[in-house]
DNA sequence: CTCTGGGGTTGACACGTTTTAATACGATGA
DNA sequence: TCATCGTATTAAAACGTGTCAACCCCAGAG
């Protein structure tokens, strides 16, 4: 009595379940049963019944090929994030998938790394799937694989990622504005000097934090010579140790305080500074950014800059799926948070306290 | 070899293009340009060129849901994890990705949450999308799911789970030696009570560091009752404080070590004590489980328990993609990895140092 | 009684690709 | 010259679902 072979069980092993053997199950066409899917009021309740049992039974699954060949577009969406690994995103995610699940839309996660090579690739990979919709944020400034898409017809939000042009969608936070607090922090903690450790400049977010930066400098009075810049490949805490072994490779003149264009930057940076027995934030201030879980947690918890990133998930969905479902008049929106100064231990130098 | 019918304007706007207009375009039948774009080898060099001309002038891209429709599976697998945010996860999803698009193969990315029913819910996500085969930390030790894809003929290899079953693979660490492990550090620092920290009993890495954590003091000549057991709902950070608050208002006898069945959990466990002035470790000990990079950088670093994670994603997925090539003849594999002490500040009490 | 209307159901086709059996064609050997 | 063979290409038949016009049947009106 073993189940192994085709021994008149119900027919758990004929190759494929389908509409179709669901349809002669129930005694109805394949037409109804399609009906009971997905118009299940135009049909009456007793034959649904019936057929819907006949699924139960056979355990049959929607074949969504096929449901995707059929209407030209599948019912998931694409998202896609510059690092999965750093939790900002991971935050982001996680209010996308809310929100799709709460649709009816299943998401493919993918990162690009940081690399315009692999976002291409997997940009390629959501074409193919014909995704509904594309949630982006995007490496660089050209909109050139981000525009074939939607010629094709394929609604884009960009994610964490503001646009000028009023025929897309969009969703960001100021990160001029971040910049410019978390600059401003440090000056007003009394430094003269600051470093700005950042990852790839064609990321936007980089380099809008640099310019909130500066604008903090002048208007401290201070010249774009009081800023010194130590650029890395990449926006994690390797890279964050790197860029603070640099620094002190660099000579002893240390500038008083760093700015990191990035949380995770921050923390590799704040490892190699106390294994070199320099006091943070006592010789030199630190001050992150997106104010992470663990920054809090840190060995000197973390000065930073929140944003509101499961919201910021969240809306570009809805925005995303409000385009997707109306038909031609969707009014495209750009939408834009403020984000806001979380000061903790790493940013209180002993000198400049509260006003 | 003149223009046909097309007036000379690039055909972007014509609704879809498919192989048809492709074939139209370059002048041969679309059975041809199957045979481009899947058996290169079989076509003339000439006309292969005419072809490939024709993709790139109008922008052709492979309609995925037809040609898994007609395959009967799609060139995706699914990797469900147990939560996004756990930088553990997104290390094993590096391995993950890293291997399967080297091999042609994208990866759709889904977290369960620890919520076995949204596990259900994604593994018919999977289900009706067709993938190639699935990758599943599964939330409970129920193979019911599981099995079910498996009667589909989807190949199910289990992450992070370790399986007697000799009729599947599986990928995973040994949680137990860990768990020893870990309790052992605590142990060997002078500790003769012990607080174990965990996420629900239903996830039996939790269930498992436990058994290792009893182990350990079986052989330290301690009875069960010098475990204090504190279950919270989840594995992260939050949690990790709340546990550590029951602790606390518990009453004065604080156990003198704490073992977490997560860094996430040690992280939150830390981060409460320390608010509430206990010292660590010189108070109570502290140690954590997986390693994760934020773990060195914390208030005080932690001690943990290593897992090759990385590596456990590209062999998880080597593994399932054997199994998916390979025609019928296919040796199932159970792969144990043993896991790595690492010792850091919070274990190392005052009294008990190096032997 | 017939006629009309409408809710419920059906059948057939289309979606874009892959695959298989068949075809065209040029070259080779008898 | 014809038969044979191999290579390059083609036409046609699936894959499983959604849609839409057609159809059936019965209730109620005339």
């Amino acid at each position: 009595m073993s189940a192994d072979d085709d021994s008149g069980r119900p027919a758990n092993l004929s190759r494929t379940v389908g509409i179709k053997q669901v349809a002669a199950h129930a005694g109805v066409s394949p037409g109804t049963v399609s009906n009971v899917l997905n118009r299940p009021e135009r049909v009456a309740e007793a034959t649904r019944a019936r057929v819907e049992k006949a699924i139960r039974e056979l355990g049959f699954v929607r074949n969504g090929s096929a449901s995707t060949l059929r209407a030209g577009h599948s019912s998931t969406i694409g998202l896609m994030v510059l690092d999965l690994a750093n939790p900002f995103f991971t935050d982001v995610a996680r209010g996308v998938e809310d929100i799709a699940s709460e649709r009816g839309y299943a998401v493919i996660l993918s990162s690009s790394g940081e690399s315009d090579e692999r976002e291409r690739r997997n940009l390629r990979v959501f074409a193919e799937q014909r995704v509904r919709g594309v949630l982006l944020t995007p490496v660089g400034d050209d909109s050139d694989a981000c525009d074939r898409l939607r010629e094709r017809g394929v609604p884009v939000v960009l994610l964490d990622h503001p646009t000028p042009r009023a025929s897309q969608c969009s969703v960001a936070v100021d990160d001029v504005a971040g910049g410019e607090l978390a600059a401003g922090e440090l000056l007003a903690g009394g430094a003269r000097t600051l470093a700005f450790v950042t990852g790839p400049m064609v990321l936007r977010q980089c380099a809008d934090r640099r310019k909130g930066a500066l604008r903090a400098l002048r208007a401290a009075g201070l010249g774009r010579d009081a800023l010194r810049e130590v650029a890395v490949g990449a926006m994690n805490a390797r890279s964050g140790q790197e860029a603070a072994r640099r620094l002190l490779e660099a000579g002893p003149p240390l500038p008083d305080a760093i700015f990191c264009a990035n949380d995770l930057l921050a923390l590799g940076v704040l490892r190699v500074l106390l294994q070199a027995g320099i006091k943070v934030p006592t010789d030199v201030a630190l001050i992150g950014y997106d104010d992470i879980e663990f920054s809090a947690a840190a060995a000197v918890p973390l000065s930073s800059v929140r944003q509101p990133t499961y919201q910021l998930g969240r809306i570009a969905t809805e925005l995303l799926l409000e385009e997707c479902d109306t038909a031609g008049g969707h009014a495209h929106q750009q939408v834009m948070f403020q984000p806001e100064l979380v000061v903790r231990e790493s940013s209180r130098s002993a000198s400049g306290g509260a006003p």
